[in-house]
DNA sequence: CTTTTTCCAAGCGCGATACTTGGTTATTTC
DNA sequence: GAAATAACCAAGTATCGCGCTTGGAAAAAG
């Protein structure tokens, strides 16, 4: 999958929608002040959010947009995977058939990672960086120490 | 990181320097045609990657390139690096201090998700590659189920 | 009808990618 | 020493995606 700042833009935008909370619609000039984003690239994001599902939109004065779901069931990889669409990691994009050897192996070595982003990403959903938000606001500032556990045999194992 | 084709042509080229083992230099050229990649764009990836010190070149007729580690020692996201510059993930790039709230949130997601692929491809060697490889092509043909444990609960977690 | 907002289309400047062209060194072989 | 080989080097080009702009249209509220 591809990671831009695309993707990150969109994810901050979802998350301002979502700590908005159920107090309405809101707009996309307000977005777009809060985190600094131009309205119509905004527009654009939110013209892919909204064929995904992942946001509902109304027209006309006290408009703007809502969560299309609850902040749980909403995952990272989804917005995402909804601005920045999916590209193959690999070259031949499985139907050339990859000529036996070193292809391969860099082929399904690209295959593990790009799943193993995308896992990482599903896993997390809006409600998880509201929550972690509360968190961080309630405990000050204290680092936190995100790990983890990954077994590197596992690449390397057929 | 990045993650691009970039890179991807890279650790392809490198693997097949790898698995051209210790039978005298490798020109570029051969890995050109192995490869599908032009002459001169394999060029400036190594001039990258002889700047790291992954690879050592020696000019002339017989002349060509050789690794200049084991390939135990050279790990992918090494390569990757090298050709492909580290870009920040995120966007204040730490020095602009985040105002509190979303763009905090994201941020640290972005930065556990950055660590999280570089940890993942350094802990995968030249040598862990070609060591696949050689499996693949004895066991004939059976998907491989390369699974990642992974906690979740991690990001949320404060 | 005017205002607000989503919706929609086209285009632009920029930077990176993948590649080309056209060289220059260094080294080996004849 | 001359020719061939292959690493080195510099500059330029086409294309594509990003982030943004411009200029509208349609829908909903006052």
């Amino acid at each position: 999958m591809r990671l831009s700042t695309k993707g990150r833009y969109a994810v901050t935008a979802m998350l301002d929608l979502a700590l908005h909370g159920d107090s309405g619609p809101m707009t996309l000039s307000d977005i777009s002040a809060n985190q600094g984003i131009s309205l119509s690239y905004l527009e654009q994001l939110f013209a892919a959010l909204r064929v995904k599902k992942l946001v509902r939109g109304v027209r006309g004065p006290g408009g703007g947009y809502y969560l299309a779901k609850p902040t749980k069931e909403i995952s990272i990889a989804e917005v995402v995977c909804a601005v920045d669409e999916w590209v193959e990691f690999t070259r031949c994009g499985g139907k050339e058939d990859c000529q036996d050897g070193q292809r391969c192996l860099t082929h399904s070595l690209w295959n593990d990672l790009s799943s193993q982003i995308y896992e990482f990403l599903d896993k997390i959903s809006l409600a998880d960086l509201v929550a972690r938000g509360v968190k961080i606001e309630a405990e000050a500032e204290n680092e936190d120490q995100t790990k983890i556990t990954q077994n590197p045999e596992s690449v390397a194992a057929a």
